[in-house]
DNA sequence: CTGAAAGCGCTTACAG
DNA sequence: CTGAAAGCGCTTACAG
């Protein structure tokens, strides 16, 4: 009797269709209906079906995503591009992330997560993540800002707080006006006076409209403007609180700020920083209020006062406009002008209380 | 001069090899070789390098990572699998993706997220994310519970402060019990004599970590260890509230502690926030520290100290050691049994201070 | 230096 | 109800 011919050890592999299917004595496409399959499995008679599924289950059989995405010309997952600042993703990226994730799984899409330094710094970038990987990009935009970025084609976008309208792109962003106006106004309401704006970048179409909205609400209350009431600070806590820092000595032995309204929470919190600083007490000496109710605004102490942008809600809406489009370009093409706005609201905690009776004035500095 | 015939129209589709070689005048593997294959470009002659290249430029040709993962058997892909506590992704693994991310771009990895509502629910889950779309996986796994865990086979794996050990799984963890006995000890030294412990879910290896340098500091010291002084409280910011709280209520009239050790920095800031409440402030009737140096620990007033665990590192440390493990699968089998441990570092901020000089007494609450 | 062939694992028409 | 064929877009041997 012969030995048998010495087999080439194959590399182990996972189970494929065709292994199904010898197993079951079928063909790998019956396999594939009765597996993978859901318009044509009917067609499969019950006991091949099991005799089938019975192979799958003694073979582990997974299918293969990458032959599937081929094949199928869909990959099932969306990717999600950001910008990486200071080194790190953030508060704002954690909270509509989780929105995206939920979404995602909602949709049975998975999600993968494309981190960029800096959208100007290669435009390429965002071009190779389009190639098959993903079926459709969610840009979280706020520092989007090339004019002229060609978006590579046969992909499909949505953006998230675009700083500048990306063609074709539907947007999705929030009432940023309206939150900044609102709590001016209320704050304004409550007795406050001086109010100090720590506004941020001011390239930045988000940051503006949160001047307008302070400015609309000290008009519509018929308070002047004070040009050195608004101070240009960034978007994170040590810029907050260099900022204001700064402001501080710039106005020592003057009358301090009644209330401070910053461009967002991590400012806030490098503001309540700096006023611990210099020995004023939140909100006993001067109410503080943020922007965006990040996990940072709860996690201060005192907890922060603030515009509540529904970040979450915002991110899972991204990928259900983003899958809507990527099953049917041709229904959503023509709507990509109208952004989808969410409505803000105010979140009232422990920073904000009543002006003190007595006008404070700012300490000697060291 | 007949008409040509009416050609179907075609969805509009990215450019293939085939294509650019059409153009080119080569065939689809000599494009192939210049375009995507780092081995055997050289073998092309400079001139029809460039007609290729010129040709590639011309269609915007990407490669297709499907087709290219298939052929390959590499999607240049490594998945993240965390579990979302209360709904949401946390500080915890927001440190941890930045390392991720920071690593896998350097190694021109995707990162793609699974976030998975609880590893005991459905197993069955992981086993589906491991099907040729990701090329390895990392768990990060704190909260890991399930003892016979079938991990896939096929998909090379490493956890991150597994909470028990994974069969042929590499973990990287940090010294939690040697941070818990040095800041523990340094409290000790500074003076601190009652120092209360908020612990964590106490079915987790990372909470009696804490606990057991909690107990070895004081008993370095020659402390006594009074039960009283050791409270479970949880992993977040309520929970360490209301740990807190009740723990104060038990107390009223009674001695306050010195000092209290919080399980993560979540937990302190939730115990600051119960102070407050309480009348009592941080550092001057009682210092607090916390565990982790995530951002809540900057972002609080007083900011924490704390142990710093270098979660970033880690999280890039993992996506090294998987690389290598998917790279070379044989070399690396046998290294799965010694985690990699981090050294954590003591992180000094201004919600420590040395004890009051009279003894403070716990408030009555109302 | 270059190309024709076969294969990665799956699907979707098309025949029977 | 079931299978043989062709194709998704790329690679890797193998011939020339």
């Amino acid at each position: 009797m012969p030995r048998p011919a010495k087999k080439k050890i194959k590399h182990i592999r996972a189970a494929t269709l065709a292994d199904v299917g010898r197993i079951a004595g079928v063909s790998a496409m019956a396999a594939s209906a009765v597996l993978n399959g859901a318009r044509t499995s009917s067609r499969i008679s019950p006991e091949t079906r099991e005799r089938i599924l019975a192979a799958a289950r003694q073979l582990a059989y997974r299918p293969n995503a990458a032959a599937r995405a081929l094949a199928n010309r869909r990959m099932d997952t969306i990717g999600v591009a950001a910008v990486i600042v200071d080194g790190e993703l953030n508060h704002y990226f954690l909270e509509v992330f989780n929105g995206i994730l939920e979404a995602a799984a909602r949709h049975d899409q998975n999600t993968t997560v494309f981190a960029l330094h800096d959208w100007a710094k290669d435009p390429e970038r965002l071009h190779r993540f389009c190639d098959g990987r993903i079926d459709g990009l969610i840009l979280l935009a706020p520092t989007f800002h090339e004019d002229h970025v060609a978006l590579p084609a046969h992909t499909p976008f949505v953006s998230i707080h675009a700083n500048i309208p990306l063609p074709g792109v539907l947007n999705i962003e929030s009432d940023e006006e309206r939150g900044a106006y609102e709590i001016t106004r209320r704050l304004v309401v409550q007795g406050h006076r001086r109010i100090l704006h720590l506004a941020g970048p001011n390239d930045l179409i988000g940051p503006q409209r949160r001047i307008r909205g302070y400015q609309r609400a000290l008009a519509s209350l018929r308070q002047p403007f004070d040009a050195d009431l608004l101070v240009s600070a960034g978007f994170n806590a040590k810029e907050g609180a260099n900022a204001l820092r700064a402001w501080l000595r710039r106005h020592q032995g003057k009358p301090l700020a009644d209330a401070i309204f910053c461009v967002n929470d991590g400012v806030a919190i490098g503001c309540i920083e700096a006023l611990a600083e210099a020995g004023l007490r939140v909100p006993d000496d001067v109410s503080v209020v943020g922007f965006d109710d990040s996990l940072a605004a709860r996690m201060c102490v005192p907890q922060l006062s603030t515009v509540r942008q529904p970040l979450r809600a915002m991110g899972a809406r991204a990928v259900d406009v983003l899958l809507n489009r990527i099953e049917k370009p041709e229904t959503s093409a023509g709507s990509t002008d109208k952004p989808i706005v969410f409505p803000v609201e105010l979140v009232h905690r422990a920073s904000v209380a009543p002006p003190p009776s007595a006008e404070r004035v700012v300490p000697p500095m060291r």
